[in-house]
DNA sequence: TCGCCTATCACCTTTGAATCGG
DNA sequence: ACCGATTCAAAGGTGATAGGCG
């Protein structure tokens, strides 16, 4: 069993000579990225992650963090998220826990963040961290900042997208991967439901701090936290051995009591194996009754490539992904090195907020692939329009293009698909922490692309 | 009546400009 | 003139709360 430190030693920076492949070879798989703060991340999942929208925007807490390594340092990338619903439900919170409250409502309009220092050389994202600090999540359908767009009560998990491509012109001619880290996923509400999580919020977040009760005040910061984290990780890389259901089924109810320890103490019981999501056990059982999608419906790493975690989700990818709607299928795509599957695509509507960051992006240094133009703001409204147009030439089909969405599994998927609607889930290797699935997502349909809004405004 | 949403509030952090001293 | 450290105010993020709405 290797931690996730583990691996993180292992996959950080770019390959060893003796395996250094050459750039293409980056492209087929080497790129990786990394969850931060994964402790933080899992202590709200293991109670059921919350995120506060309104209309106004409100960003999210934790907010997205990402390692990466294994870019060309050379050539410019795109990082983009947009959020996936994980079912096909709306929810309630009744009596200290979630319960489904009847199917999702429509789809909101589907958008993407782009990450402000977009475009940049894969060394400007490898040097540091990648934060998503100031995406921001509203539950206005009619959002003029461009933020995304969530329905209340639902549940959505976050997708990263990294895609190669000097600029937003050629992103949806560009291989892209995706990744996703299951303990992102949360719920989208207006109001707080569980105290527990909003008892974490005020915790760890420093904004909150003014809500901190000082008498049972968290001995640990949110920074000091991580400094603890090798220790941490070596707790919890025991709870990554859980290869049945069973062993990591939960109970919620273990979670239900008000004065219960909150798991920033989780440090004190050193090896807790059951930590787990309370989505866990109601997962399963829907999976196995009330699902409407079907249990056993999809290859999940056919475009998505799940990274492993220091805790136990597996129990549940499985079925979990099974049954979300989220990621799109890859008929005879999948595995195969040179599996290009096809695609009918969704176009999201890219957008981001203007952000000082980004001309930090642009203060980053020649590196030693010679002077690097970034960009500054741009209108790229037009430009990805006209990207559209082009797109949907017979002519470049053939080239790569980024579609973080198909219609196989679109991403306004809360219709019910049938069964029949995916190949059959994808067996992975049963060890799949010592090496990450990868695929590259390329276009095959694009006809579809002038159907959806691209940039309905302008917010760069 | 209930569940959900929204506006407002006080408290806090973050950010950037202004100032100061070496 | 330059640079780094410090100060301070404005901007913005936070959960709590009361009231509105269907």
């Amino acid at each position: 069993m290797q931690s996730i430190r583990d691996l993180k030693s292992n996959f950080s920076g770019p390959p060893p000579a003796h395996i250094a492949p050459g750039p293409d070879a980056y492209l087929q798989g080497n790129i990786r990225m990394f969850l931060e703060d994964t402790e933080l991340w899992t202590t709200f999942h293991e109670i059921g992650t919350e995120m506060i929208i309104t209309k106004p925007g409100r960003r999210m807490f934790p907010h997205c963090k990402v390692n990466l390594s294994g870019l060309i340092p050379c050539a410019k990338y795109v990082l983009l998220v947009d959020m996936v619903p994980e079912d096909g439900f709306r929810y309630k919170w009744n009596k200290k826990k979630w319960e489904v409250a009847g199917k999702a409502e429509p789809q909101p309009p589907c958008r993407t963040y782009l990450h402000p220092d977009s475009p940049a050389p894969g060394s400007h994202w490898t040097k540091q961290s990648v934060s998503f600090l100031k995406l921001k999540l509203t539950n206005n359908t009619l959002d003029q900042h461009g933020h995304i767009i969530l329905h209340s009560m639902h549940r959505y998990h976050p997708r990263f997208h990294i895609v190669q491509a000097d600029d937003l012109f050629s992103v949806r001619w560009s291989v892209f991967q995706t990744f996703t880290f299951p303990e992102t996923s949360f719920t989208a509400v207006t109001a707080y439901q569980n105290t527990k999580i909003t008892k974490l919020k005020i915790d760890y977040n420093p904004f909150a701090k003014g809500f901190r009760d000082e008498v049972h005040q968290v001995p640990l910061s949110h920074s000091s936290l991580f400094m603890l984290m090798p220790f941490l990780f070596c707790s919890s890389s025991h709870l990554m051995i859980c290869g049945s259901s069973d062993f990591c089924q939960s109970s919620y109810e273990g979670f239900d009591g008000e004065d219960e320890e909150l798991p920033k103490r989780k440090e004190e019981d050193g090896v807790k194996e059951e930590r787990y999501s309370p989505w866990d056990a109601e997962r399963e059982h829907r999976v196995r009754t009330d699902s409407p999608v079907g249990a056993d419906t999809r290859d999940l790493y056919s475009t998505e490539q799940l990274v492993p975690t220091p805790a136990s989700y597996q129990s549940y990818r499985f079925h979990e992904y099974g049954k979300s709607p989220s990621p799109s299928s890859s008929i005879g795509s999948s595995n195969s090195g040179s599996g290009r599957s096809s695609f009918e695509s969704r176009v999201p509507d890219i957008a981001t907020v203007p952000d000082h960051d980004s001309s930090k992006a642009r203060e980053v240094g020649p590196s030693s692939c010679g002077p690097q133009h970034l960009p500054g703001p741009q209108d790229y409204t037009g430009v990805l329009n006209m990207s559209v147009a082009q797109a949907s030439k017979p002519g470049v089909i053939g080239h790569h293009i980024y579609n973080p969405y198909s219609t196989e599994q679109p991403l306004g998927q809360w219709g019910s698909p049938g069964p029949s609607q995916y190949p059959p889930p994808h067996h992975l290797t049963t060890d799949y922490t010592t090496q990450a699935v990868h695929h590259s997502y390329h276009h095959g349909n694009v006809a579809e692309w002038s159907q959806y809004p691209l940039f309905s405004y302008s917010c760069w």
